[in-house]
DNA sequence: AACAAGTATACAGCATACTACATACTTTAA
DNA sequence: TTAAAGTATGTAGTATGCTGTATACTTGTT
């Protein structure tokens, strides 16, 4: 069980920015029973995965918002498996149209390259 | 030579976005000359491109500022080759870093997705 | 001619995602 | 025991990326 500090510190993670997470719902801690001087709260290992996961998904563009229905559908068994079920492949088929929009991206990226690289020898061979 | 509004028509970017884009450095279009009785702006092919492009760096998570930085490698001059060529690797090392995230993303996905459908078996099958 | 539609400019407002600050209390280490 | 460091809470401010509104002019259509 692990306190704010820590979740910062493994991650990288800024304690404000974490704190901001907790309160969009994207995950939550809980003080424990046996503490009763303080009111910290404590964070199991399942909070650095999802943490882990939405430094990912952010990477990539997803919104906190879609972010938070992935990890609904992940951990929470309040929604009916098919619902989850669904979140989870609209969410690969996201994905995938993102892996081909880099694809893309990387191929015209390379092409540009290739043009400035010859036009430097072009102009270097006059 | 295209108006604002054909721009908006060929890639589903709204007119304001457009003009947001262009205040930001994006692009610009320019007034025709022959044309005195209006400052309407006029853009060429080389902005449905940069548009096009736009589109797909903010899908997959690329900041205006980042998207500019290549835009402006790739068209303008003003930089040197070197320089031109450093902002390119640079993305598409970049580029690589979010396709492997976004693998990690899918291969995640796809496990829970396993579980799920696995845990609804066994609780049909008792 | 007149009315709709398109364009330019400027500025305000909004949603998202933080980030900083102030206050107050607790724990830890010297 | 006291100072530093950590935690909780609340609120305000900021950066990014739009989005909407108002005003005024131009163009195209009927």
């Amino acid at each position: 069980m692990k306190l704010i500090h820590q979740l910062s510190k493994e991650t990288g993670i800024p304690i404000g920015t974490i704190r901001f997470y907790e309160k969009s719902g994207l995950f939550s801690g809980k003080p424990k029973k046996e503490v009763t001087t303080n009111n910290y709260v404590y964070y199991d290992d399942e909070v650095i995965e999802k943490l882990r996961f939405i430094q990912m998904a952010k990477a990539v563009g997803f919104t906190l918002s879609e972010i938070k229905e992935v990890i609904d559908a992940w951990y929470q068994r309040q929604i009916s498996t098919s619902a989850q079920i669904e979140v989870l492949n609209r969410k690969l088929i996201q994905i995938d149209k993102k892996i081909n929009e880099l694809k893309a991206m990387k191929k015209q990226i390379t092409l540009c390259k290739v043009n400035i690289e010859n036009s430097v020898t072009v102009s270097e061979s006059v």
